[in-house]
DNA sequence: TTAAGATGTTTGTTATAACAAACACCAAAA
DNA sequence: TTTTGGTGTTTGTTATAACAAACATCTTAA
């Protein structure tokens, strides 16, 4: 009887808990932008308890800042704040990398060879909205690979947090990368078991994409969002 | 107007989380006890519905797991969870550590100094209880003065996942201790501001810690629970 | 004696109403 | 014109009731 997939009722909440981090990810928030509770529950077509559900955890995962009276904002980072964040994210993903060389497996090396393969024909093809999917899925194969849940947890964690600012820059950052990139990189010297290189390459991709983004920040520190269509709450 | 302290209401699920956070901390939950909403709700003496945040927010931030039928539960950690916690600890706090010995200032040189003096007293004394607080005060004022609070808060969320466990059996292990330790030896390698030092201290500290308690585990993996008094929900 | 089914209880989920603090808007006085 | 005071609205917080799924318990039939 495995050819039924098992129904499992998801409670509402975590269904906008979900919608809201997909929507925080992508970008499709504004920063600064304050989540009212009813607004949000009418979006939804649920009452506020679920909303309020999902809003306390997203606060609680840090990837949502409360402001005054308790409000939930989405965060605007600012370029000290972007470089804070970088230096954890440079310990943990650069830890993971080196346990992903230690711990690699001929199927975790198949699915990155082969996601790096889709990301480099997605660049020619000038396809960046796939192409973050695919970047995204990359990195965290490697750090499943390093097979220590927590960490990835973490990981995930800091990706969210960063997610909103990251999301839409890291394409007009990638198309000036000419050929030759840390990816590849990290991932030979994963094939090889070298850690010290691994780390090396991954700490590389972040700080360089980190300070790409440093370089748009404005004279107060904020980083300024480029141009494009943004969603607010209703 | 300086005189009068500001009177602030804060919300009844702050309060909850706060006290529920410090009794994990401090290891008077047993782990495997299931937190019903009810039960904790009658001990606060309030609705389910500020509790019903408060475990929320608990479960979001990894410090209480979530059961069948989305019941949180204190986490029992096993020996590899404990492993893969003492993997990312290493690599957030030696992080910390190398900052806090770029970044040092006097002011927080001398509190370090003052605590480390009250630890040594309190060993003498073998008042083991309030040494863990002191020891807990040691640990932060170095993450502190990485200056990074993104960084400071990770680690606080890691120390309240393995908190449980760890709270009650450091004890015993620091009597085990003859005069030199890391603590005193990574205090010497901030002030001398010597980041790979520092950060090598501070990571034997963390290993030789978790070491310990590694060898307290059965053949499970379930880290056994020393006798010792524990509260239940009611 | 054992197993299957019915039943009552427990428990997380959701909707809703009431509340209080904060904010916004507007009018009146200086 | 500016400031002060009042008023209505917005918004997070809390309590409560109803609901459904899961669990435990007991009864009944083989």
């Amino acid at each position: 009887m495995t050819a039924l997939k098992r129904i499992e009722r998801e409670p509402l909440w975590d269904l906008a808990h979900a919608q809201l981090r997909d929507a925080l990810l992508a970008g499709r928030f504004a920063p600064g932008t304050v989540l009212t509770l009813r607004a949000l529950a009418e979006s939804f077509g649920t009452s506020i308890t679920p909303v309020r559900d999902a809003v306390t955890r997203l606060v609680a995962q840090g990837v949502l800042q409360q402001g005054p009276r308790n409000a939930a904002i989405v965060p605007q980072l600012t370029a000290r704040e972007l470089a804070d964040l970088t230096v954890v994210r440079c310990a943990l993903e650069g830890q993971a990398a080196r346990e992903a060389a230690r711990r690699r497996n001929t199927a975790g090396l198949e699915r990155l060879k082969s996601l790096l393969a889709t990301m480099q024909s997605l660049i020619s093809a000038k396809n960046l909205e796939s192409y973050l999917d695919y970047h995204r899925q990359f990195h965290f194969e490697i750090y499943a690979m390093s097979g220590i849940p927590i960490l990835v947890e973490t990981i995930e964690n800091m990706w969210l947090r960063c997610g909103p600012v990251l999301s839409f820059v890291i394409p007009e950052y990638v198309v000036l990368l000419k050929g030759w990139d840390h990816h590849t990189a990290a991932l030979k010297a994963i094939v090889a078991g070298d850690a010290d290189a691994a780390e090396r390459e991954i700490v590389a991709d972040i700080t360089e994409a980190a300070d790409y983004l440093a370089s748009l920040a404005d004279a107060n520190g904020q980083l300024r969002r480029p141009l494009r269509e943004t969603m607010v709450a209703s």
